[in-house]
DNA sequence: TTCATTTTATTAATATGTTAATGAATGTCT
DNA sequence: AGACATTCATTAACATATTAATAAAATGAA
């Protein structure tokens, strides 16, 4: 059987602990979960989400996105509204708290993809994007 | 800022899951977690480990793998005995059932990777797997 | 040797991951 | 309309992740 550290899932954990180590530190100035910038981010972006979608975008189980939620309302960081035509979705939103604390984190950690891009090479950085995408694609 | 689904951190975790999705059907059969599986299939490589080491190798942090070991010791997968020059350190190791299981599972495993290899294409395998090793060894 | 420091495993507290089950709302079909 | 299945969010139960704190053992310097 193939060496333990060759193991592709083992790789994967291993490189995302390596880049994730560039924005913790960031993170838990805050302090937000990496879990809890992954919903503020998306919510940036797409202004407004149903829990569904914004479970599918951010690759985070329904149950899961649950808890994240409620405790991001706790903080002040996100509303959530029932949707008029179907009373089972909830629509969730960024409030202008978040908005801020969005603005003012994301050049700083902006700058530190920069750093992780230049420390890694621009080039291999594309092709290992293009290959994990690559990846994903591909289904039992 | 960069896109949402342009980050590398969501890429990384998106390829994993999309990786593991070949493997986690057979683990659940027996059943056994991705991270039981991790540490099961360390010691069967490297006979004995001390906690630390263990944790080391699966990238599993200290708390967790306390508990994981006391679940897979309930289970009778693995044992544990004190170390005589340092009455701290926990030596772990698999029980003969299991090596059984391992000898067993590991096959059906191996078919899986190298189906996923296939559909992926072994080239791109082999440069992925380089990149993301190169990635491991980038530090902020 | 003695005291302070360091190392190791564990516990505590909280957040998230994972699967199954639940309840409410919607859709479908007759 | 009424019976049935489906969808969505949540809850439940358990496993793991994460940081801080702790207790015991080992180490090192005075």
């Amino acid at each position: 059987m193939r060496k333990f550290n060759d193991s592709l899932p083992l790789r994967l954990l291993k490189a995302r602990e390596a880049a994730m180590a560039f924005f913790r530190p960031l993170l838990q100035e805050i302090p937000l979960t990496e879990q809890q910038w992954r919903v503020i981010r998306a919510l940036n972006e797409f202004e407004e989400l149903e829990s569904k979608q914004l479970a599918e975008l951010c690759c985070i189980l329904s149950p899961s996105l649950t808890g994240i939620i409620n405790r991001l309302e706790q903080q002040g960081y996100i509303k959530r509204r029932k949707s008029s035509e179907d009373q089972r979705r909830i629509l969730i939103s960024l409030t202008e708290k978040a908005k801020d604390m969005f603005a003012r984190m994301s050049p700083l950690l902006e700058e530190r993809y920069q750093e992780m891009t230049e420390r890694f090479s621009s080039r291999d950085m594309k092709k290992l994007e293009e290959l994990l995408n690559k990846l994903c694609d591909v289904k039992p």
